[in-house]
DNA sequence: ACCTGAACACCGTTCAAGT
DNA sequence: ACCTGAACACCGTTCAAGT
């Protein structure tokens, strides 16, 4: 009999390793020193053991850093559904970004290819659900759910959590050297410009321009009479 | 006398090469094989040259990489302002999000740092030009374009144009595997929500979404009578 | 002045061998 | 059965030497 499609390499067991050991102590490594500093050598050194020993429990780095984001998934915590739907579709945005801002090196797999892991698609599930009951037809609640999974993981992998003050430096004398007739309007607004560029805070006021706006949609949608579909 | 923070490394020119060459060359081969295809050694074979010429050019591949994408938003074309905000707004990310799309491994390498050349920010000027007249105060411009750049830019790392079919026959059996009872929100809308996962007619309608979101915030900017700052 | 081969310190992975 | 060193085909970059 052929294994399932599924199926990927057994996990012996004998130095204490597992599948699971391996797969978060890769994540804690492509965190502290981004996915180019995951390499195979450097993780086997830290699990103290010999590079070709990782080969048993995962046929490839490509299948580790695979299992490496799905132990991130399932750090999600599916908030408890109260409010209105833009409550819950925001505190299920709020959560799944956190979880991004832990495991920086998600959204820089993600890139890669789609995460299709049971954790990860239950977040995707539970917005269907919010959406559905809002009143959202399918292929619309889709749409949202793909606006706002961009706007999540594009901010974690384009918006550094902070940065040396050398290169916030250089980035306002780069700006600041513009020729000042034809950048005006972005110079006289440089410190917001430069202040959008790093941090968190900027995440939550976006999100409630997207959730205006799918609310304007929503409304829209109930005016015409075209109810949800299905 | 030092040099400028702003200079390079010269270029030579004996062999027919020059920044722009190797630097356009050196987009070419991230486009086509990815930004981890793009090595020294391949990009100095594909010039018809040794490997350490390159670094007669750039000091580091860091820096090429740098003047690629710098390269790909000298295509950048601002359009004519014509229409309302939201017109000239659209116009505006549809040109950058069409250079993106034709440099995808642009929005790959803006993942690393940020792209601070002219070309790059004349597209940031102009849209704080567009979302000052539009009533904008200075926080709330640099917010909103924050939020589509990182829109546009998400959109094209995430969302791949297209994906082999044995890939997307993959995605739709994982899914489709998910226990029922629990996944019924997803399941039901499995087309719909695999159909979100490539391509970039997705692009559009969302956009539109972000469009109304700011719409509705500049609305109640204005009425609550606080104006633009500065 | 411009170009570049050899060499060094890294990679992921195959293969054959250890226990 | 489980683990792993040596080896191979790659990297980016330094250094010393070619012309």
């Amino acid at each position: 009999m052929t294994p399932a499609p599924g199926t990927r390499s057994k996990s012996p067991a004998v130095s204490g390793l597992s599948r699971e050991t391996v797969a978060s102590k890769a994540l804690e490594l492509a965190d502290r020193d981004g996915l180019e500093g995951l390499t195979m050598r450097r993780l086997a050194a830290e699990l103290g053991v010999g590079t070709m020993t990782l080969y048993g429990y995962f046929r490839s780095k490509d299948e580790l850093i695979d299992a490496a984001t799905d132990f991130a998934a399932e750090q999600i915590a599916l908030p408890e559904r109260r409010g209105d739907w833009r409550e819950q579709l925001r505190a299920l945005v709020a959560e799944v970004h956190r979880v991004l801002r832990a495991h920086p090196s998600a959204a820089q797999i993600r890139a890669r290819a789609p995460i299709l892991s049971t954790g990860a698609l239950r977040a995707t599930n539970h917005a269907m659900a919010i959406l559905g009951d809002a009143g959202f037809g399918k292929a619309d609640a889709a749409a949202a759910w793909r606006l706002l999974f961009v706007y999540m993981f594009g901010s974690v992998a384009f918006t550094p959590e902070s940065v040396p003050e050398e290169s916030a430096r250089e980035w306002r004398s780069r700006i600041g050297a513009l020729p000042p007739d034809e950048f005006d309007p972005l110079l006289s607004a440089l410190p917001e410009a430069i202040a959008t560029m790093t941090g968190s805070e900027q995440f939550h006021a976006g999100l409630d321009v997207i959730l205006d706006g799918l609310e304007a949609r929503l409304a829209r949608r109930s005016t015409a009479g075209d109810g949800p579909a299905g």
